[in-house]
DNA sequence: AATTTGACTTATG
DNA sequence: CCATAAGCCAAAT
């Protein structure tokens, strides 16, 4: 995967942080801690959120939550849209991580 | 340059 | 579901 010998808002990070959310499998979800993780910046997720928060609309980004499994605040609609793709929650409002996280190959 | 803020994380209650 | 706390790091103010 491409990796960024820089750390921060570089284009490649962006654009590696994109790739990944592209690549989340329908139905799947993924957290930021571990997008930082893969593109070689781990404890950026914040970084990761921030990108993501000025993100193209063309990306699956409603596939990303944090490690509980938490949808983004102030974003209802992407519970709805998770739902729509099969994602399931439990009852306490979360995505059930330990079956919906998507792990690179 | 110092402080605050936030699409984070883990832990605790 | 929420609140709090301590740790964390870059961006915005």
């Amino acid at each position: 995967m491409l990796k960024c010998p820089d750390i921060p808002s570089t284009a490649a990070f962006r654009d590696a942080v994109y790739s990944i959310v592209a690549s989340i499998p329908r139905g799947k979800v993924m957290n930021y801690g571990q997008i930082a993780d893969l593109v070689d910046a781990p404890g950026h997720a914040r970084l990761v959120g921030h990108v993501l928060s000025g993100a193209p609309p063309i990306y699956p980004c409603h596939r990303v939550v944090n490690s509980v499994g938490r949808t983004v605040p102030g974003w209802r609609q992407q519970r709805e849209l998770l739902e729509q793709e099969g994602v399931g929650f439990k009852p306490n409002g979360h995505v059930d991580m330990k079956t919906f996280r998507w792990s690179p190959q």
